[in-house]
DNA sequence: CCGGTAAATTAACTTCGTCAAGAAATTAAG
DNA sequence: CTTAATTTCTTGACGAAGTTAATTTACCGG
C-alpha cells in the first residue's frame, strides 16, 4: 500500500455519499431530486448523504433562480475551494505542477527542468516543486492533502512502484514511498495516460459518456480507456499502448521492434524523421516542418497525410474493438496536427465497422498543462475512490 | 424489457448470496470458509447466504474428505441437476439446440436445418427445437425454466430485439417478444459472441481472469471481451470487431468496405478464395485445401501463413490496447488451423508491446456445439444476473 | 474421557437505504 | 387574505444485509 495517512476528514463514507458527491462534482450545480433522478436513489438518501457532505463543507446549496409551481429547489454544487490538489507530471526532461481546485480547475502552473533522471533527483525535484506551489498561497498550505504524481510507463498505483518507464530509464523504482519520506502529503502515483483518462472522465469530454478513449499524440502515442464503469489497467502493467497497434503490413520498424506500428509513422519524431528523409534536409525541426507543409510543400504534406492514415486505421481498431461513445483525439499542440485532420477522419469513417462509425471524434489540443491536471485529478479522485 | 415471468423461484436475492452461488458454481467445492476467504465476505455472511442456496436445491453439502485437525469443512458444491438450460444458436443455414445442467454441461444436443431466414420460419423453429429438446427427458420438462438464444450481429440483450444481424439479413426483429409469445420460458437474447464469452468465464478458460479476450475464427471472425469485471457490449452495438481491424495497408478490400481487414486475409471464406487463386483452381474446397497445405504444398501453406500473421496482429492489437490475461483463440475445427499456430504465436510475440507479450495464448478447437453452450451460458446467467 | 482446534452457526448490533408521512416554500385561485 | 395545489426537501420508523464476537459442532490426539 502507498503510505497514505488516515484522512479523517475524507467526506466520503458510504456508496450513496460517494454518488451523491461525484454526480454534483460533475454534472454541476443540481437538485437534490435531480441527483436522486440520475442515480436512482431516493431522495431521501441524497437529503441523508448531503447533510455530511455539507456539513464538511464540500458542498454548498445554492439559491435556486428560476422559480415554478412548487417548493423552490436548492441546488447542490460544490465548493471548489474547499480543498486544494497538486499534480506533478515527470517527463524525461522537466517536471510540470500544478495546484487545482476540487473541480481539477488549474490555478496555478509550473515548470522546472530536470537535472538528472535518477530516482533521487526526481524525488527532490518533486519536493521542491511541492514546496513552490503550496508556497503560492496560504490558502493552499492549509487546504492540500493530497498529491498527485504521474509517469509514463508501467505504474502500479496501489503500491506506489514505478515498475518499469523506458523514458525514466527506471525498474522498480518505490517513487510512493520516496516521496512520502520528504512531503507531508497523502500521495498517488500513477501512470500518466491513465491519470489523464480520469480527469477526462470526471471533468472533462468523458463526463456523461459509458465509455470512450482519450488518445494523445506526441513523442509517443497512447491511449486511456473508459469501460464498464472504470479505466483500463492491462493485467501486466500494459494498457492502451495504440503506439504499437500494427496498422500497415510494410510499414518502418519501430523502436519497440514491431513493423507499421502506428507510433513509427506518426509520433513527433517520426513525422521528423520521415519529413527529414522525404525532403533530404537533415537539420530540419518539427516547426520548419510545419509551416512548410502548410506553405504546400507537397512531399511534406504526404508525410502529414500518412500519419493521418495511420492514425485513423489505430483509431478504427479501438472502436471496433471496444465499441466506445467517444473518442478524444488530443495532441501537443493538435494546432500542428490541422494537417491531418481530414486524413483521421476519414480513415476512420471507412475502417470503423458498421455502426462503430458512429462514435463521436473529438479533435482538441493538449497543452503540456493538461498531463499535470491529470496527475491532480487522481489526488481528487482519492477523496471519493474507496 | 424481455417478456419475463417474475421467477419466484429465483435463487438469488442479496449480492453476498450472488457471490456465494457464483464463487461456488465456478470454483467447485468449496469449504464456507473457503469462500469467505477467497470473495471478501464474512464467514458468517457465507453460511447465512448458503442457507437459502442449499433449501432451494441449488447447493449441496459434500462429506469432507481429508480430515486435519479441527472440525472438518463440508464442501459447498452445485447441484448441477437441480435445473436444466436450453440454448439455441441461430445460423444462416441451421439451428443448433443444447440443454444444459447448472454448470453450463451439455447434456443433449440438436442439429437442425433452416429452410428460410425468415423471423416468423426461425420462431417456428426454434420453438419445435425447444420441444424436440425437453422431449428429451421428463427431467428437463420439469425443471427447465430459461431459454437462451443467439443471433450474430447487433442484439439489445435487455430487449430481445435483434438490431441488426447481417447474416441473417434481419433489422429490428423483436425475437425476444416473438419467441416469448409460443414459448413458456425466461428468453433471453443476445449476441452469439458475447454468449460464448459469458461461458468461457463462467464455466471455461475464462475462470479466474480478471481480463480475457475470446477470439473466435471461421466464417467471421469475432472477438469477446472481458474487461473491468464485465463483457464489453460497445456502446453502438459494436464492439469485438477484431475481424475488421485494419492490419494490412496493402491487403485485399474487404466485404465490409475498407482495407486489410483481418477477417479479409484469414476467415475460412478469404482462405479458399486466396488458395483457388494461388493454384488456380476453382473447385478447391477447405478440406482440400487443408490436406494439400499438409501435404506440403507451398502455395497453400503460404496462404495459411498468411492467415497466421493477419490473425497474430489483430490478436497483438487487443493486447496492445486493453491487456487481457489472457486470450483464447478457438476456431471451428481449430484441427485445421494448426497449419498456422505458430505464425499466430510468433508474430503475437513480435507486435505485442513489451509485457503485453506476457499475455497467456490458448489455441484449441471450437465445436459448433459450443456456440449452443454460449446460448444455454447466458440462461445460466439469468439467475445471478440482477 | 478430555482438552485442542478449526469450521460452522448463532445472536446482537451496525450500517445503509427505502418508504411513507409530513413540513416547507412557493404559485394560483377564490 | 385565505386556501388549495404543487413540488422539494426532511424526518423517523422500518427492514434488509452484513459485521463482530461468542458459541456450538465435529473431529483429532493423548
Amino acid at each position: 500500500m502507498t503510505p497514505r495517512r488516515q484522512s479523517s476528514r475524507a467526506p466520503v463514507t458510504s456508496p450513496a455519499v460517494a454518488t451523491v458527491f461525484t454526480t454534483v462534482l460533475t454534472q454541476g450545480p443540481v437538485s437534490r431530486v435531480d441527483v436522486a433522478r440520475r442515480t436512482g436513489l431516493s431522495s431521501a438518501a441524497v437529503t441523508k448523504a448531503a447533510r455530511p457532505l455539507i456539513e464538511a463543507g464540500y458542498l454548498i446549496e445554492r439559491d435556486s433562480e428560476q422559480s415554478g409551481i412548487g417548493r423552490p429547489v436548492s441546488p447542490l454544487e460544490v465548493r471548489a475551494d474547499r480543498e486544494f490538489f497538486l499534480g506533478v507530471k515527470v517527463t524525461d526532461r522537466e517536471l510540470i505542477g500544478v495546484v487545482t481546485d476540487l473541480r481539477a480547475r488549474m490555478l496555478v502552473t509550473k515548470f522546472r527542468p530536470l537535472p538528472s533522471r535518477k530516482p533521487d533527483a526526481v524525488v527532490d525535484g518533486i519536493a521542491e516543486m511541492v514546496t513552490a506551489l503550496l508556497a503560492e498561497s496560504k490558502a493552499y498550505k492549509q487546504r492540500t492533502h493530497c498529491l498527485g504524481v504521474t509517469v509514463a510507463g508501467d505504474v502500479d498505483r496501489d503500491t506506489g512502484h514505478v515498475r518499469y518507464s523506458p523514458f525514466l530509464h527506471w525498474r522498480d523504482v518505490a517513487l510512493g514511498g520516496l516521496l512520502a519520506e520528504k512531503i507531508d502529503l497523502e500521495i498517488t502515483v500513477d501512470n500518466d495516460v491513465k491519470a489523464i483518462t480520469v480527469a477526462e472522465r470526471w471533468f472533462g469530454d468523458g463526463v456523461g459518456a459509458n465509455s470512450f478513449a482519450l488518445v494523445t499524440l506526441g513523442t509517443g502515442i497512447g491511449c486511456g480507456l473508459v469501460v464498464n464503469g472504470g479505466v483500463v489497467a492491462g493485467s501486466h502493467g500494459v494498457a492502451g499502448e495504440i503506439g504499437h497497434i500494427p496498422v500497415f503490413g510494410d510499414g518502418p520498424v519501430c523502436h519497440c521492434g514491431a513493423t507499421g506500428c502506428v507510433e513509427a509513422i506518426a509520433s513527433t519524431d517520426a513525422i521528423v524523421a520521415q519529413a527529414r528523409t522525404a525532403t533530404g534536409e537533415a537539420g530540419l525541426t518539427m516547426a520548419e516542418i510545419v509551416t512548410g507543409a502548410r506553405l504546400g510543400d507537397t512531399a511534406l504534406r504526404k508525410v502529414f497525410a500518412r500519419a493521418g492514415v495511420a492514425i485513423g486505421r489505430g483509431l478504427a481498431s479501438v472502436a471496433n474493438l471496444v465499441g466506445p461513445e467517444r473518442i478524444i483525439v488530443s495532441g501537443e499542440g493538435l494546432d500542428a496536427y490541422d494537417l491531418f485532420a481530414d486524413e483521421i477522419r476519414e480513415t476512420f469513417a471507412t475502417q470503423a465497422f458498421g455502426a462503430a462509425a458512429q462514435c463521436e471524434l473529438i479533435l482538441r489540443p493538449l497543452p503540456f498543462e493538461e498531463w499535470a491536471r491529470g496527475a491532480a485529478a487522481i489526488a481528487v479522485q482519492t477523496l471519493f475512490l474507496s
